[in-house]
RNA sequence: GCCCAGGUGGCGGAAUUGGUAGACGCGCUGGAUUCAAAAUCCAGUUCCUCUGGAGUGCGGGUUCGAUUCCCGCCCUGGGUACCA
């Protein structure tokens, strides 16, 4: 049988859209599973080979869970809000609408050439008002919402209003910033401003003044997952840090239970990591260090300095204290003497932005502020200093300084000539801190003597006794701003009543994306949707009326931000278990019958965004009781990056002249990149390239002896402007899909990232089309031989283990064992052939389903045919030959029965002539003995 | 700096529990077939000073036996950072 994919491979992909063959069913008596994807944003370039890896494993493991009698769920969808298309409707006019549906049509079409067996009558695009209606819905919830410490979970804001109307807030234990206290009467007293106020401090979704990271250059501000080393992820520009009244998400309220939830996943140790160093615990004390007030002479204990301190044992080692240029007590305490000096300097620290700041770590720089503290249990009197190595946004923007156990604090110190106290029973900290937490606490008065461990607990015991601070845990994790200046994205269902943010009521939802004639910024400084000349809304009609009806009486402005990118993907993954559900985001019965994702592939670069947000989403939705599950993703596998092997030619300077790989270090040589579709090999198609550029036209080149030209190469992300982006739609074209599915698990581990090459493409193909030659004679029903028996049972066994431990690479390697070997046996058997395609059909379904037709089944009934059962029997042996090892070193084999205990092979073994002349007369020490495995002679 | 992952032939990689290092594929070499080419088939392919020896980033250790376990170091990739 010829191997004719472009003919085969069309015809099943028809074949199963028609048939609908992997619809899901939403009630089953099989188990159900749901594998995901990570959706992609449909970029204008389209898919190239790095984006289908995963797509790849995960449809070959859900092609396996279907024939292993599981209910698979396997969707896909688009994340189709953002940047790009905004930007594209910037420079062109062009709504980004249109822009994302052609977007969407182009990897429709790529993914279909794949063969995937997605079910996408379940498809959702986060752009679409079906689907965002669910997201201002799910938003609407978390504004009517605020976390309750004790009962640990979110609970519903009427309760808490309900609370504060008959006990005000004492008794409250909530995640909030709102510091005050009130009584009952306080409250009922409060006008409708200072309440809402007031509960916006509580709300999980609330709006507040904050310090965001604002981005000129994007017109926006950013979250802080968007900002990588100091600049814009996304075009590198800079940011600097604004107050801006923004929406934010109290995801701080879920920390501990986001860093506890991942002791109930299965995800990998480093993911686990990036999240939990991103969530950032530290436990530790905070104490308030009382000011002196040289005038009146004494500390007054309502005018303190809180710290916070991961290092309570040290707290005698402190001599000065440091507070961040922006804490609100610096004005207050800074002495007349020095008021000119911290005012400069604080001016000096407010210009800097966070990359300056970043970049000049080693640059030493503080004033001091006239002012001092006094020490909580020695009574002295330290200096208190400002510096902008102390942050305002962590812990209390302040820090009690022991430059004896801290380095940075040492460095201060020692740059302003301040004291450094030892603390540590014999530990020199003559030329740096010592930071380790192993030593033994001196000079320290109670804690001398103590392990630093003990030491800890002990201080904190004596603060609270004090009262002058407690044991606490702080989180780096910060509250995540939720709005963003731009068109493209969710519109909040959320109008302006006296200045006061109102809800639309839900079953007004969706709030429908305006029209607006410019996607910029307007004139005065407000986002895109500023621009839309109908955006109001009819408190009466209840709906959205042109803005020149806004009376602030019954029509009110809506909100001019729209929602970050990372709204619709947090909940996604439900949307997919009752995509076409248009009551509810997805019904109870649904969202408990698929229950967690049981395997989630995606990249790990979204380890601090995405799957931190999501997992916050689901723990609300699950405190809300609208699903049964904590945790969304139960597995995750994150594959790694494709990369691409650019070719070089190498051009001489200042010439039109081209000096092959080898020969280049005798020139001085630029090195030009090279389409590497007119690389074969490294050959250069000489002729392409005279034709791909116009420049090139009259090219000459210094060949190799045999007359080609070769190219130099190098691993370098895949992108347009290096030439070296291959898209799968080529590979489809050229060899099938079969081959490319193949040939993408074949190229390493999924985790692991390594280059793209055309290189071994050959081999997998070849290794299909030698499948096919099996089948080329006429297929024999009888009973199959005990040689090709075992070749498929030893198949089946590996196939199945690979699978399970998502090894692809070797699962591929397998097959081609198993291909070779039925070759060898000339094997024509169908009943081995049909197991044989079973087990490959995961892999290669289009080939398979044509083989499976031929050897007499119905058409469509591979995808639920059921796996082959191993059965251990078939491969048992009778005999196996030993590898005899001298010292270490095998030398001979020997072949002796199984059955045989350790003497009896002892004896066997040493009986031999090749032992007698390796043991070269001399006695073994010993003889090592593992039946069925080995024989080690020690002399 | 700290945390995580990794380092094996010319290349991608395999070795699942401490037990024959280099499976499988690419590439390369030689041969068969062919007028020729493609395709296919057969044989070989870790290195070396080759009846032997060395060898899984480097140095040590544990063990009869180490790619696998332990200690120290080097390198690559990822995460994160004046986080008190």
């Amino acid at each position: 049988m010829e191997y004719n994919f472009s003919e085969i491979e069309p015809k099943w992909r028809k074949f199963w859209a028609e048939n609908k063959t992997f619809k899901a069913d939403n009630s089953s008596e099989k188990p159900k599973f749901y594998a995901l994807d990570m959706f992609p944003y449909p970029s204008g370039a389209g898919l190239h080979v790095g984006h289908p890896l995963g797509y790849i494993a995960s449809d070959i493991y859900t092609r396996f869970k279907r024939l292993q009698g599981f209910n698979v769920l396997h969707p896909m969808g688009y994340d189709s809000f953002g940047l790009p298309a905004e930007q594209y409707a910037i420079q062109t006019g062009q709504h980004p609408v249109i822009t994302t549906e052609d977007n969407i049509a182009r990897y429709r079409d790529q993914l279909d050439k794949v063969g995937f067996s997605f079910d996408w009558d379940r498809e959702v695009r986060t752009s679409s008002p079906e689907y965002y209606k669910w997201t201002q819905w799910i938003f609407i919830q978390l504004f009517d919402c605020w976390y309750n410490n004790t009962s640990n979970k979110a609970e519903r804001i009427s309760g808490l209003v309900a609370e504060f109307e008959s006990n005000g807030n004492t008794k409250v234990n909530a995640c909030s910033d709102y510091n005050n206290t009130f009584s009952a009467t306080e409250w009922k007293a409060f006008t409708e401003q200072e309440k809402e106020a007031i509960l916006q401090e509580y709300r999980l979704a609330y709006l507040a003044d904050s310090w965001v990271n604002w981005c000129p250059a994007l017109g926006t501000v950013l979250a802080n997952d968007e900002i990588v080393n100091g600049v814009s992820e996304r075009g590198g520009h800079p940011v600097e840090q604004k107050l801006m009244r923004q929406w934010s998400m109290r995801i701080k309220a879920y920390a501990e239970r986001l860093i506890q939830g991942l002791e109930n996943v299965e995800w990998t140790d480093s993911i686990k990591d990036i999240q939990r160093n991103w969530i950032g615990k530290s436990i530790g004390a905070s104490v308030r260090f009382p000011l002196w007030r040289g005038i009146e002479g004494e500390a007054t204990p309502e005018h303190s300095i809180e710290v916070f301190t991961t290092r309570p044992d040290t707290i005698f080692g402190v001599s000065f204290m440091v507070l961040a240029p922006e804490h609100p007590l610096v004005e207050e305490i800074t002495t007349v003497e020095y008021k000119d000096a911290v005012e400069n300097y604080k001016k000096a620290a407010s210009l800097k932005t966070e990359r300056d700041r970043q970049s000049d770590v080693k640059n030493i720089t503080g004033q001091f502020t006239g002012a001092y503290a006094i020490h909580p249990f020695t009574g002295d009197k330290v200096q208190i200093w400002i510096g902008d190595y102390v942050l305002a946004s962590y812990g209390t923007g302040a820090v009690m300084a022991v430059p004896c156990g801290d380095q940075r604090d040492w460095d201060f110190a020692k740059h302003f000539n301040l004291e450094i106290k030892n603390i540590f029973a014999d530990k020199d900290i003559t030329e740096a801190a010592y930071t380790e937490k192993d030593a033994v606490i001196a000079n320290s008065d109670f804690l001398n003597g103590l392990a630093a461990k003990v030491a800890m607990q002990k201080a904190i015991e004596a603060i609270e006794t004090k009262e002058i601070g407690k044991g606490k845990t702080n989180y780096r994790l910060r509250d995540a701003v939720f709005s963003r200046q731009r068109y493209w994205g969710e519109p909040f269902p959320v109008y302006y009543k006296n200045g006061l943010p109102v809800m639309i009521e839900t079953q007004h939802l969706p709030i429908i994306l305006p029209e607006v004639e410019n996607y910029l910024p307007t004139a005065d400084g407000q986002p895109p949707l500023g621009n839309a000349k109908t955006w109001a809304w009819d408190t009466t009609k209840n709906d959205v009326v042109s803005t020149e009806l806004i009376d602030n009486k019954t029509i009110f402005p809506l909100e001019l931000n729209t929602m970050p990118g990372w709204a619709g993907s947090s909940w996604y993954f439900l949307r997919y278990m009752d995509a076409q559900n248009e009551a509810e985001f997805v019904s109870k019965k649904q969202a408990d019958y698929w229950g967690q994702v049981d395997l989630y592939i995606g990249g790990s670069e979204h380890g601090t965004g995405h799957l931190l947000y999501s997992r916050f989403w689901t723990k609300f939705l699950f405190d809300q009781g609208f699903i049964n599950f904590d945790e969304p993703f139960k597995k995750m596998i994150n594959q790694g990056m494709i990369l691409g092997r650019s070719s070089f030619v190498y051009r001489i300077k200042d010439t039109n002249k081209f000096i092959t790989n080898s020969l280049k270090s005798n020139y001085d040589t630029i090195p030009l990149h090279v389409d590497i579709s007119i690389v074969d090999n490294d050959k250069l198609d000489i002729e392409a390239f005279k034709k791909w550029r116009s420049d090139y036209a009259n090219a000459e080149f210094i060949c190799e002896e045999d007359g080609t030209y070769i190219c130099g190469h190098e691993v370098e992300k895949m992108s347009k402007s290096k030439f070296n982006v291959q898209t799968p739609d080529e590979l489809v074209e050229k060899f099938g899909a079969d081959t490319l599915r193949m040939y993408e698990m074949f190229l390493g581990p999924l985790e692991q990232s390594k280059p793209w090459d055309t290189k071994g493409i050959n081999g997998v193909h070849n290794f299909l089309r030698k499948l096919c030659r099996l089948f080329e004679g006429e297929l024999i029903a009888g009973e199959p031989t005990k040689e090709s028996l075992k070749t498929l049972h030893r198949t089946i066994k590996k196939i199945g283990d690979d699978l399970e431990r998502f090894s692809f690479n070797t699962g591929v390697s397998n097959f081609m064992i198993c291909v070779n070997e039925l070759t060898d046996q000339k094997c024509n058997n169908k009943a081995i052939l049909k197991e044989m395609v079973i087990l490959l059909s995961s892999y290669a379904p289009h080939l398979c389903e044509e083989l499976w037709v031929k050897l007499g089944n119905e058409a469509g009934t591979l995808s639920y045919a059921k796996f082959p059962t191993f059965d251990e029997s078939i491969l048992v042996e009778a005999n196996f030959s030993y590898p005899v090892s001298f010292n270490g070193k095998v030398r001979f084999k020997v072949e002796l029965p199984l059955a045989m205990n350790a003497q009896e092979v002892e004896k066997e073994v040493m009986s031999k002539e090749e032992a007698k002349k390796y043991l070269d007369g001399k006695d073994p020490k010993k003889v090592i003995v593992v039946p069925g495995r080995i024989v080690n002679v020690v002399l």
